[in-house]
DNA sequence: TATTGTTATACTCTATAACTATA
DNA sequence: TATAGTTATAGAGTATAACAATA
């Protein structure tokens, strides 16, 4: 059990985090090209190329959005041919939506910029202080 | 000028930072409360805790949205009693906006929310651990 | 009938343009 | 005239409910 001191530190540090997280959230998503894609359609790509083709109820979920938005941001997508529609034989209700080559390239670019913005994070530390934060944000963001 | 192994490895430690800083962002995002407040209502409540009574430009200003926006925000604010609309004699085309005691009462929520969900990341942190972490965030955070 | 997805409709958040009141 | 703010209107992104096609 902490001590009232410790614990009262731990409340200022807390408070800090949140400030500079904040500040780096801010250049993070600032600093993001949006290539003109809002955030569910970069999401939609990303989940693509992570899982292949998939169902639209599967976008749905990963999503978080409702099905008949889902349509919409795929409708969207589709007619900027980033990725395509299919109906397999098999279950005849289930929609298959699946990457372009364009949509590939797109989320290429996405990344490609992702970790630039992460270099220019890091560029400020020195080799031993990079290993030492990213051990740390393991240590945080890997916790059940 | 660094040797091509380390820049590899950069590139690397770019890519996980990003996803980690993700990870965490979401936690950041998904544990906020919204207490029913749009994100540029959350921010006006900061905004008017950290400058005071403040016109309708310097809002829409900081809130980075149109003068026609900002209003739409205010009269929701102030329909819920949060902030207060003032004329003042100087300027009578000016627009004062206040905070409520509701208003005050409101943000304070908000911080303590956001410093609890701060304790919880640096939970799985030792104390010397936690202290790095905050030196680090502020070497990346902190420069121009 | 039950399931998968789309269409119809509405609400929130934001913007641009036209307008009002004051300087 | 110029400035501060509001009103009118429109577009993006999301949701719920009704519907169509397939199982």
């Amino acid at each position: 059990m902490p001590k009232e001191s410790d614990s009262k530190s731990l409340q200022e540090m807390a408070r800090q985090l949140m400030r500079d997280l904040e500040v780096l959230t801010r250049q993070f998503l600032a600093g993001q090209r949006t290539w003109e894609l809002s955030r569910s359609e970069t999401a939609l790509l990303r989940f693509l190329t992570d899982h292949g083709p998939s169902t639209m109820s599967d976008i749905s979920n990963d999503l978080g959005l409702a099905l008949s938005s889902t349509t919409g941001v795929v409708d969207a997508m589709v007619r900027r041919k980033l990725v395509e529609r299919a109906r397999p034989e098999v279950d005849r209700r289930t929609v298959i939506v699946a990457l372009t080559r364009s949509g590939r390239t797109m989320h290429d670019h996405f990344l490609a910029d992702r970790t630039a913005l992460g270099v220019g994070m890091l560029e400020p530390l020195s080799p031993v202080e990079r290993r030492k934060l990213l051990a740390l944000f393991r240590k945080m963001a890997n916790r059940d």
